[in-house]
RNA sequence: AGCGAGGUAGGGUAGUCUGGAGUGCCCGCCGGGCUCAUAACCCGGAGAUCAGUGGUUCAAAUCCACUCCUCGCUACCA
C-alpha cells in the first residue's frame, strides 16, 4: 500500500503494486476467484507533520494524495478490485475488533517511555516533530529520529538546542508516557512456526532468512499506539488521547479495505481457510508483514487467513540513489505515465524487477528494453506476420500448422504457466519474449515470403502451414503479454476480433486474423526527443 | 558493531534453495544470412581463474568455514 504522503515513484511501484497487478491479471486469465485489494496508507507522523506545515488537516492532505495515487495507478494499467484507504469507517471497525481480541487474549501490554512534550501545543512530540542541531555533523535541521545530512540515527535527547517543529518552542520537556504494545515476545513461538510452515510457498529468500534471523534474536513487545493526534483513537480507558500507530492499522487495512469494498463479501475471502493471501512489498516493509502482521492475526485468534506467500523485493535505485518521495529524487509515476505509455513502464519495470539485489534504473537500459525488446522483438514480429498474412490471405487455408514450431510454442506456453504459478513473474516475462523469438526464428528459417511467390502446390501448402503457425504464435503472444502490457495485448488481440479479457484457455483455439485492419505498430521506439525530456526528470 | 542480501565475459543480469561439462538472456564487438517487417529479423563466433582463500565430494558458481568489497535494516520513517 502506498503511503499517502506523495505519489509513488518507480521504486515503490515496481516493488509492490506492479507485481501484484501483474500476478492478479494472470489469476484472472486462469479464471481464479481472485480479488486485488490495495489502498492508501494515510496515518502516521510524516503526513501529520506535512499537513500542519501546509496549513490543512491530515485528513484533507491524505485524501487529496489518495485521489491522486488512485488516478495514477489506474493510468498505470492497474485493475484493482478495490483501491481504498486506511482512514475509513470499515477499517476503524476492523482495527477496534482486532484490538479487542488481542487485548482479550492477553497480547496487549503497557510500555513506558520518555518523550518530548511541547507545552505550547499541548502535545507530545514524535521524534520527527523535533528539530535541532546534529551532535555529529552540526547540521541545523536535523530531525529527532535521524540527521538527513550525515545519516546518523539520533535520539531526540541528543539534539543540540531542540525545538518543536510545529510552533518553534524551544522549551521542550521530556515526560514519561505510557503506550500499548503488541507482545511479540509471547507470540514469537507461533510466528516462528508460521514462517517455518509457510516458507515453502514461494516466499522470497530475503523474507525467510531475515525473518528467521529476527526471531532467532528474539522479539520484544512493539508499540501499537502513539502520542499523536492523527489516527484512530485508542478505545481504552487511560489511552483515549492516543492514536493507533500507523503500521498497526495499515496492515489491518488489508482486511478493512476489503470490508470497505464489500461488507457482505469480505469475510468470504478473509475467513475462508482455503483462501490464499499473497502479498508483494519492498524490503522496507518486510518485518511488518512477516512478523507483526502474522503476530496480530495469530494473537487475535486466527480468525482471518494468514499470508500464504510473501514476496519481498529489493530496491530499484536511480543512479545509485534510492528513489525518494520526500527528497524528490527520481521519477514518480505521475511523471512516468505523462512521459510514455504505461505499458512501457510495466513491461520494462517487470523486466528489471529487483528480485535478488538492488538494481539501478538507468535511462539507457530502460530505452534499450523498450526499443530492442518490446519494439524489435515483439512489435516487429506482430507487424511482419500481419503484413505477410494480409498480403497472401487467399493462400492460407485450413488449420494445419507446421508441427515443429507449434510444439515449441506449446512448451514455451507451459513454461510460462509454470513460472507464473510459482509467482516468478520476471521469468514468465522472459517466456513471452522467448515466444516472440521463436516467431522470428520460424520466419527466418522458413522464409514464407519466398514460398508465397512460388507456383508449385507443395510450396503453397507449406506456406499455409507456416502462416497458420505464425498466426498461432502472434495470437498466443497477445494473450501472454496481457498481464504485463494490457494495452499492447489488446491491440494484438484486436486483429483477431477478440475484445474480451484474455483467458489461458483461449490459447488453444486461434480465431482467424481480421485482415480488414491494416497492421499498425503496437509499440513505437523512444525517440531522441523523448529521451531528452526524460533526462530532465532523472537528473536531479 | 550485529543481522540480512549481493559480488558470474567489456557493461547489465539469470542460474545457487535441490551439486552434474561455465548453461542462459540483454547491450556492445567480429563474421555470415535474409529483404516479409518498425534501419528491423535470423545464424555463427570471440570474450569469464563464477570476488578471494581453504575445505567437503567421483563431481562445486551451487554445500561448509574464513577474508575482502557493495547495498539494506537495526524497533518513534513507513
Amino acid at each position: 500500500m502506498p503511503y499517502a504522503e506523495a505519489v509513488p515513484h518507480l521504486g515503490n511501484f515496481v516493488g509492490s503494486i506492479l507485481p501484484a497487478d501483474v500476478y492478479f491479471k494472470y489469476l484472472k486469465m486462469k479464471g481464479e476467484d481472485a480479488i486485488f485489494i490495495c489502498g492508501s496508507d494515510q496515518h502516521g507522523t510524516p503526513i501529520e507533520l506535512k499537513a500542519i506545515k501546509a496549513g490543512i488537516t491530515p485528513d484533507q492532505l491524505s485524501n487529496e494524495v489518495h485521489e491522486k495515487i488512485k488516478k495514477v495507478m489506474e493510468r498505470s494499467g492497474c485493475t484493482f478490485t478495490y483501491y481504498g484507504k486506511t482512514h475509513s469507517e470499515s477499517n476503524k471497525l476492523t482495527v477496534y475488533e482486532i484490538f479487542e481480541s488481542l487485548r482479550k487474549n492477553g497480547y496487549i501490554v503497557e510500555t513506558e517511555d520518555t518523550q518530548a512534550y511541547c507545552s505550547v501545543d499541548d502535545r507530545f512530540l514524535s521524534d520527527r516533530f523535533i528539530i535541532g542541531t546534529c551532535p555529529y555533523c552540526g547540521y541545523h535541521d536535523a530531525r529527532g529520529d535521524q540527521c538527513e545530512n550525515c545519516g546518523h540515527l539520533l535520539n531526540p535527547q541528543e539534539l543540540i538546542e531542540p525545538y518543536c517543529a510545529v510552533c518553534g518552542n524551544k522549551k521542550l520537556e521530556f515526560r514519561k508516557t505510557k503506550n500499548l504494545a503488541l507482545d511479540l515476545e509471547a507470540l514469537s513461538g507461533e510466528i516462528k512456526a508460521f514462517v517455518e510452515s509457510h516458507k515453502r510457498n514461494n516466499w522470497t529468500k530475503n523474507a525467510i532468512n531475515k525473518t528467521l534471523s529476527y526471531l532467532e534474536q528474539g522479539l520484544k513487545p512493539r508499540d501499537i499506539t502513539r502520542n499523536i493526534k492523527w489516527g484512530f483513537p485508542v478505545p481504552l480507558k487511560g489511552f483515549e488521547d492516543k492514536a493507533f500507530y500507523v503500521w498497526f492499522d495499515a496492515v489491518i487495512g488489508y482486511i478493512g479495505i476489503t470490508r470497505e469494498w464489500s461488507e457482505s463479501q469480505y469475510l468470504n475471502y478473509w475467513k475462508d481457510p482455503e483462501a490464499k493471501l499473497i502479498q508483494f512489498m519492498g524490503k522496507d516493509n518486510l518485518e511488518f508483514h512477516t512478523m507483526m502482521w502474522p503476530g496480530i492475526l495469530i494473537g487475535a485468534g486466527r480468525e482471518y487467513v494468514l499470508p500464504h506467500t510473501i514476496k519481498v523485493f529489493e530496491y530499484l535505485n536511480a543512479k545509485g540513489v534510492k528513489f525518494s518521495k520526500s527528497k524528490g529524487v527520481g521519477l514518480n509515476m505521475e511523471g512516468a505515465v505523462e512521459l510514455l505509455p504505461s505499458d512501457y513502464w510495466r513491461f520494462a519495470l517487470m523486466y528489471l524487477l529487483p528480485e535478488t539485489s538492488d538494481t539501478d534504473f538507468s535511462i539507457e537500459e530502460f530505452i534499450e528494453i523498450v526499443n530492442k525488446v518490446m519494439n524489435d522483438k515483439i512489435g516487429n514480429l506482430v507487424n511482419r506476420v500481419l503484413t505477410i498474412y494480409g498480403a497472401n490471405r487467399g493462400m492460407i487455408s485450413g488449420s494445419e500448422a507446421e508441427a515443429a514450431s507449434i510444439s515449441k510454442a506449446k512448451s514455451i506456453i507451459s513454461e510460462y504457466i509454470a513460472e507464473f504459478d510459482a509467482i516468478n513473474m520476471r521469468n514468465a516475462l522472459h517466456k513471452v519474449i522467448g515466444l516472440s523469438e521463436l516467431g522470428n526464428e520460424v520466419m527466418s528459417s522458413t522464409e514464407p515470403w519466398k514460398l508465397a511467390k512460388a507456383e508449385d502446390a507443395n510450396s503453397k501448402k507449406e506456406f499455409s502451414k507456416i502462416m497458420v503457425s505464425l498466426r498461432q504464435i502472434v495470437y498466443d503472444l497477445g494473450i501472454m503479454l496481457w498481464p504485463f502490457a494490457p494495452d499492447a495485448a489488446s491491440k494484438i488481440l484486436d486483429y483477431f476480433g477478440v475484445d474480451a479479457q484474455p483467458k489461458i484457455k483461449m490459447l488453444e483455439n486461434v480465431p482467424d486474423i481480421d485482415t480488414g485492419k491494416p497492421p499498425k505498430a503496437i509499440f513505437s521506439k523512444i525517440t531522441e526527443k523523448e529521451r531528452k525530456k526524460f533526462e530532465k526528470y532523472i537528473d536531479s
